[in-house]
RNA sequence: GCUCCCUUCGUCUAGAGGCCUAGGACGGAGCCCUCUCAAGGCUUAAACGCGGGUUCGAAUCCCGCAGGGAGCGCCA
């Protein structure tokens, strides 16, 4: 039997970490055992689902690469198919028609509460036999009354539940829509699901959804319950934590083959390895191998990881991302140094793209101004005497490459008898306008001649009005 | 309230009775390297929630407790 997973979102947000995770389990699954991944819509919420969540769903899952073999389905457009499952069930004795009006289960529950029981409904309508005129019934399924459903979780072990515990629910609300656990249902069985995995919330609905598919006729398939992914605070993830779509990621200048790496480590291990790639986490991932727990986001490891990536990426790979990054600054490239060159100059000392991106502005914006701390530091009367001197040597450079630029600066410190350092950082805050760039050499290098006199020539002008 | 789940350094985790004076990683601290920022190298602090058992021996097995979480909808 070939393994089938699916990750079945539903489109009422984007895509957020946790769900990416899910995805990126279910996808591992699939890959490991050469099974098939296929992607379900759970859209039955016609309220809170929209057109831009799918969306963004897709959008998320196409940027991680996590590519479903079959789909997307869409629950609302398989309604003609709930309905003939519901009418199955109900022809055969698994299900009724319940009247019951809000007002009465809500007083039910109001009284189970009191009597500090489970709130849950009795099935009170199960024995009716005559409907009641002018109210549309919604249809329950009938659940066992005595005896255990165990889910022999391949993450939680073995979860024993008392079908007692477990009440009527409703399958058909009297609108004639199916609801969620049915739909998971019917989709899980016509799908031909072998394993479900998802999060650890969904663990309670596990034995209502194996007794509706044993009334079905159908063996349920294994489970999976994922633990939960937290905040940085250990709390529940939310807004408030800052980036929680997977694209929010993508704009704070991540990878996603860094995301990736992050979040299987969460939950997942493989003895004292950190690093994985693609190949090897199909290789090595197995779904018994998951905690148990819960566990938080720590974003100072993620960026590790991201600058991992950088630091060990494909140059034009990379070149391509920082000009979509230099392209939401509103920075102008053309006419700059090669990005690739930036690339290979910064991949060692960034650990975001984003922040690559604006460590690169100044390769094609002017310095307007200069920042006040490395300015007051570098830009003195002290440091005119080697900016001149050096403004001099460059212009009669003939080779503008970093080698000869190394050269000279070397020269120029020993024969004025100072430190490289005490050289260099004047340079450096008159083209770049700050205290921070890579190395001066490769920096003039990208820089180029003009651009690079022309700054050396502001910035001797920048001292001699403030001197 | 009821049902279910979870509990190793701050965080992610290794650990499936002796290999554990509990290992790795991120972050922290210190040192080295250094033209800035990084990267890199070395060193270091830091954890088995608590209480009972079982056993010659428990982070590992059992039972309680405590703490955290999820679910209990004509939401998904």
């Amino acid at each position: 039997m070939t393994v089938r997973t699916r990750f079945a979102p539903s489109p009422t947000g984007y895509l957020h970490i946790g769900g990416a995770r899910t995805a990126l389990f279910c996808w591992l699954y699939s890959r490991h055992h050469g099974g098939d991944f296929i992607l379900r819509i759970e859209d039955t919420d016609r309220e809170r689902s929209t057109e831009a969540a799918v969306q963004a769903i897709l959008d998320g899952m196409a940027w991680l690469e996590l590519a479903p073999d079959e789909g997307p389905f869409y629950q609302t457009q398989r309604f003609d198919r709930y309905r003939e499952v519901a009418g199955k069930l109900l022809a055969e004795g698994h299900a009724f028609h319940c009247y019951c009006s809000k007002q009465e289960l809500e007083a039910m529950r109001a009284e189970q509460m009191v009597r500090k029981e489970k709130p849950r409904y009795d099935g009170r309508c199960r024995r009716r036999k005559e409907p009641v005129p002018g109210v549309a019934p919604v249809i329950r399924f009938k659940n066992p009354e005595m005896g255990q459903t165990v889910v022999e979780d391949a993450v939680k072990g073995r979860v024993v539940f008392d079908n007692h515990e477990l009440d009527d629910l409703i399958i058909v609300r009297s609108d004639g829509t199916p609801t969620y656990n049915f739909c998971v249902v019917v989709d899980d069985m016509d799908m031909r699901i072998t394993h479900v995995i998802r999060g650890d919330d969904h663990l309670n609905n596990a034995p209502r959804q194996m007794n509706i598919l044993k009334a079905l006729g159908v063996t349920p398939p294994r489970y999976a319950h994922l633990p939960m992914i937290l905040g940085p605070d250990g709390t529940k993830l939310s807004k408030r934590h800052g980036a929680v779509s997977v694209m929010q990621y993508r704009e704070d200048g991540f990878l996603p083959e860094a995301v990736i790496n992050y979040l299987v480590r969460l939950g997942w291990s493989h003895g004292d390895q950190e690093i994985f790639s693609r190949e090897e986490m199909v290789k090595l991932f197995d779904i018994e191998d998951v905690n148990k727990s819960a566990s938080a986001i720590n974003p100072q490891k993620l960026l590790w990881i991201n600058q991992h990536y950088i630091k060990n990426g494909d140059v034009p790979a990379l070149a391509a991302e920082l000009k979509w990054h230099l392209d939401r600054l509103g920075v102008d490239t053309a006419g700059g140094p090669s990005l690739e060159g930036l690339v290979k100059a910064q991949q060692e000392r960034a650990k975001t793209l984003k922040e690559m991106a604006e460590g690169s502005r100044f390769f094609f914006e002017e310095v307007k101004e200069y920042e006040p701390q490395a300015a007051a530091k570098n830009l003195t009367a002290d440091a005119l005497p080697g900016l001149e001197a050096l403004r001099a040597k460059f212009a009669a450079l003939p080779d503008w490459s970093a080698a000869a630029l190394h050269d000279v600066l070397n020269t120029t410190a020993e024969s004025l008898g100072t430190k490289l350092g005490k050289l260099a950082q004047p340079v450096r805050v008159a083209v770049s306008g700050g205290g921070v760039s890579p190395p001066i050499d490769a920096t003039l290098e990208l820089l180029g001649r003009e651009r690079s006199l022309a700054r050396l020539d502001q910035a001797i002008g920048f001292i001699r009005k403030a001197g």
